[in-house]
DNA sequence: GCGACAG
DNA sequence: ATCTTGTCGC
């Protein structure tokens, strides 16, 4: 797929985040999906002195959840992990390994969070604006936010609030397993959101299309 | 100043 | 994320 060129890329946390409030504007919170035919999932890594990023995308089909597509890229690595400024750091090889597919998704789960971010500006959201795709973020635990007791079955899900603000859900994709944090991305309502990601959850906790993109990117490191 | 802190 | 063996539990 085409994927138009990235605004100017930080050089510290001072300029990224300008660059979160500027473009958090542009993330779109209710559905604007057309109909969802292919979903993909990214994964990011690095190697052992973390000067490279590789990036991973599976596309599969929905709802079948069948792998149609795959993608690999690495780039090195420009922006140190801190905390909020995830994005700039993985964002660079996502973007190329999406080039990469013959395939464009009608919809990409991110491994990280969405608006629950402390400016509302988590990977997916970057990644959704950038791509115009829509988008949801999916982590495997929680930057920011609060929430209620959870119910141990499978489906339920509590909000996620700061300050009182809904900014994503706390979801149990697998009866008795640790929660996963769903968060709005770009062009995807939470409700919506919450519904897809359990849609793309089957045996595991977490959801196919980041197992096959976790997968495609340790195939990867063996080379 | 003291914790918390996506991947 | 990554470095790493065995081990507890269903």
């Amino acid at each position: 797929m085409k994927t138009n060129p990235p605004h100017a890329w930080p050089n510290n946390t001072q300029e990224a985040i300008s660059i979160q409030e500027q473009l958090r504007s542009q993330v779109v919170t209710t559905d604007e999906l057309a109909e969802i035919r292919y979903v993909a999932g990214v994964d990011v890594g690095y190697k052992h002195s973390d000067s490279l990023t590789r990036a991973a995308v599976a596309v599969l089909s929905f709802p079948d959840l069948q792998l149609c597509d795959r993608a690999i890229a690495q780039t090195p690595t420009t922006f140190p992990y801190i905390p909020g400024f995830l994005s700039f750091r993985e964002v660079p090889a996502v973007l190329q390994a999406l080039e990469k597919l013959k395939i464009t998704p009608d919809l990409v789960l991110c491994d990280g969070q969405g608006l629950a971010h402390p400016r509302r500006f988590g990977l997916a959201c970057h990644l959704g604006v950038i791509t115009d795709l829509p988008a949801i973020g999916v982590a495997k635990s929680r930057l920011i936010g609060e929430h209620e007791a959870l119910s141990n079955r499978r489906g339920h899900w509590q909000p996620l609030l700061d300050r009182g603000e809904t900014i994503g859900a706390v979801v149990r994709s697998r009866t008795g397993v640790k929660p996963i944090y769903v968060s709005i991305g770009h062009r995807v309502a939470l409700t919506t959101a919450i519904d897809y990601v359990l849609r793309c959850t089957s045996k595991y906790r977490l959801p196919e299309t980041t197992r096959w993109s976790d997968r495609l990117s340790r195939e990867d490191k063996m080379n």
